[in-house]
DNA sequence: TCGAAGTGTGAAACTCAGTGTCAAGTTAGC
DNA sequence: GCTAACTTGACACTGAGTTTCACACTTCGA
């Protein structure tokens, strides 16, 4: 069984992913992702369809493509918060792990949630790709509460309501073209709860 | 311009959509959703592919038909509440309008829920449906606090988290196979926020 | 009573996403 | 160099959803 060390291959494989994440992205935001075919894509990348689908399997993909892989890097984020802290704190502190991305290019994030946010089948998959961090990060909680067998109602509704201030946090520094604070957007939706007034 | 009036065609109509979706829910719920084809289901309910389709327009909403009206009304009730109160409670309350349906016909609605659950089209379908529920109880939030104009971030978080109570309440209460009191769980979700402890 | 307009249904053709298979070609490792 | 593993492209196929058209049936005014 050959361990998982990256060879030539793998670099590769992730150079050339890159590439037609790249493309795509470009050709969605000129033509709209609708009126985008896997052909259209494929054609413009200079590879074959089932070449382009063996690198995203679908078309969604190619927009959100190591979209889920940060939910792992948050819940890990999330375990190695001090124990005695409270669970909202942690959340907190473990969601700043998101903010850099928008800091490095502002403009490419803009136009990414834009079009995300403006294409229902995005949204949707990138909904559901957020959703998928939950799991992990509930456990994170649980294990900190020292019951990692049974997380409680009260772990899912905190990461939850946690992840919704990363959205919303998001969607609001998008409208404002951004120019609002991120990270003052985010601290004023984490503020936005009963006994944080 | 005939006026929205409910007419014997309207009458008609809804009773056809309301026995179509118990066809395709019956046949979802034997062969699983992804098993059954639009073609399926149009058989079995001795109508063409072409009228199943004109009904729902898609293969999820013959099992979330009626979902998204629900946020409307959800809305109103949170319009409704007196003035005084906090956001937070106010929200409790209006989410008392998605219970009833869950007592009165409990081994059907955890049918559906699990359904839904272990569908991924389905629970990304249901989730889109809830979230369009947001934006008419967030302007019902920002107008209970005098500008109905620029809703506050505060006010899409509280109703997001809100909206994740009642998810997280309904989950839990079908993993315990519909034992525990939805209520009990609803509450124990609006009580696991900083302030609430 | 006739006919015109509106509406519900079914048939068929079409586009496109996603899956599976197979036959090349290419690369890595011995 | 040779072989085994991997990558690619071509092709066929299923199924969702859209669109168009023709054929009913109902309604309503002349």
């Amino acid at each position: 069984m050959p361990a998982e060390r990256t060879n030539t291959r793998d670099i590769a494989r992730a150079a050339v992913r890159a590439e037609l994440g790249r493309v795509a992205f470009r050709l969605f935001l000129r033509n709209g992702f609708e009126n985008v075919t896997i052909d259209d894509l494929a054609a413009a990348a200079g590879v074959s369809r089932s070449t382009f689908l063996r690198y995203f399997g679908t078309k969604e993909d190619a927009v959100l493509g190591g979209f889920e892989a940060k939910g792992e890097r948050v819940a890990e984020a999330l375990r190695a918060r001090p124990a005695d802290e409270d669970d909202w704190t942690a959340l907190r502190h473990a969601l700043d792990l998101a903010i850099p991305a928008y800091h490095e290019d502002p403009a490419a994030m803009l136009s990414m949630v834009r079009l995300i946010g403006s294409t229902p089948a995005l949204a949707a998959r990138q909904l559901e790709k957020q959703r998928a961090w939950r799991p992990a990060m509930v456990h994170a909680l649980a294990e900190r509460a020292g019951s990692p067998e049974h997380p409680a109602v009260a772990h899912w509704v905190r990461v939850s309501a946690a992840l919704d201030c990363l959205t919303v946090a998001v969607d609001h520094w998008s409208d404002s073209d951004g120019r609002l604070d991120l990270v003052a957007l985010l601290d004023e939706a984490f503020a936005a709860f009963p006994g944080s007034r």
